[in-house]
DNA sequence: ATAGAAAACAAGCGCCCGTTTGTTTTTATA
DNA sequence: TATAAAAACAAACGGGCGCTTGTTTTCTAT
């Protein structure tokens, strides 16, 4: 086995458990026996075990910056802005989602240094989305909207996709987010004027939850 | 320390040590000391550490069903029905908020049966709110409502909320539920039409996230 | 083909885990 | 106040933990 291959191999197989069994429940022994080596052998490849959860953790909170920098500095309308924000955070979710998962269940279980890092990440992608809707609202575009309350709805619905999203499911990222976003903009009640999907339909049952 | 106090001082103990450092990451030893009494003291008490987490997630499980019973047994429209299932949920979470963190952050640290019926009573919970939506949607009250969708934007907030909740914030349950409410019914780009709030004023920052 | 480097092995270190056992102390009841 | 039950202690069990060390095997580049 090659040099860097390897040690991407143990991070892979470390985020895979991790996210089944959570990185307290999981061993080096187990790790290194999905690797087919033996546990000392790890640690040719890493120092630690923490670290492997450092980097998985760290590398998700890359991925959430950096699509949503694109968004934050594209030049479209508020709502424009907040479906493609949403869209690059599922995006991100659906194409890791075991990472994804180790990096909101996990992540707390860094120490120190380490922890505050990640910490300051996900504080610089909230203020992000901050960003986002005051545009929108000091704009007047989203008018009489509690900022405060509409970022943690769109973060509740992204945080909590890794907990049901199936990559086998039926629906591809772009369905999904239509079908949260037509909600978002409109409401239970509203109407969904001037939007129209190519899957438009209301089927109570689409299902995609494991 | 009386008979049933010390088991539920235990109790209280292992639910406010897994939610801060995880059901693996906690020890036995770690509880004890808590307690102020040796590890295999708790032996009087308890039967397995395992007990512990399956008697704190059932609970969970017990105070979320009964409270959203209640809703659904109600007889109001559908989009009070809705707010009120919300407010059922989101109070259960703020008010037992450690254990809510076990619940939905520990619970597949159970192993065999006790997980299946913890499963169970999520499953049987789910299905409680997909009843209220699906009248809702049938009644021709929530038109064009994609079900799916609409419980799992319920359900993400109302279980992400364990993750920004905190007790000693500014904003009780019921504001917290009306300023998600208000999003959820009319939406980011609708109007707040014959909905009235005593606290209604639109303010960027109400902080209440850690 | 062979020397040097990288990777994996084999063994085990010291420590902590959940739990058990046998004994002592505390509590409740008569 | 005597007595039995309940609770806590003291000590340790078998085993698994993350990780290290010294050696052998495998790969790579000349």
């Amino acid at each position: 086995m090659g040099k860097v291959k390897r040690k991407e191999e143990i991070l892979t197989t470390a985020c895979h458990l991790f996210s089944q069994k959570g990185y307290h429940g999981t061993t080096m022994r187990d790790i290194s026996e999905a690797c087919g080596i033996l546990a000392g052998s790890l640690y040719t490849h890493i120092r630690s075990k923490e670290d492997l959860l450092y980097e998985i953790t760290d590398r998700g909170a890359q991925s959430f910056l950096q699509s949503l920098q694109q968004v934050v500095n594209s030049e479209k309308s508020a709502a424009e802005k907040l479906r493609l924000a949403l869209r690059a955070h599922i995006q991100v979710v659906a194409e890791n989602i075991e990472a994804a998962t180790v990096f909101f269940h996990e992540w707390k279980a860094l120490t120190g240094e380490r922890r505050k890092q990640i910490q300051k990440k996900r504080d610089q992608y909230e203020l992000m989305w901050k960003q986002i809707l005051l545009e929108g609202i000091q704009s007047g575009e989203l008018h009489d909207l509690d900022g405060k309350f509409a970022r943690l709805l769109l973060l509740s619905v992204g945080n909590w996709l890794y907990q049901w999203y199936k990559p086998d499911g039926k629906l591809s990222v772009d369905e999904i987010v239509d079908r949260f976003m037509t909600i978002l903009l409109y409401g239970f009640l509203g109407q969904k004027e001037g939007i129209h999907f190519e899957s438009g339909r209301n089927v109570y049952e689409t299902d995609q939850t494991g």
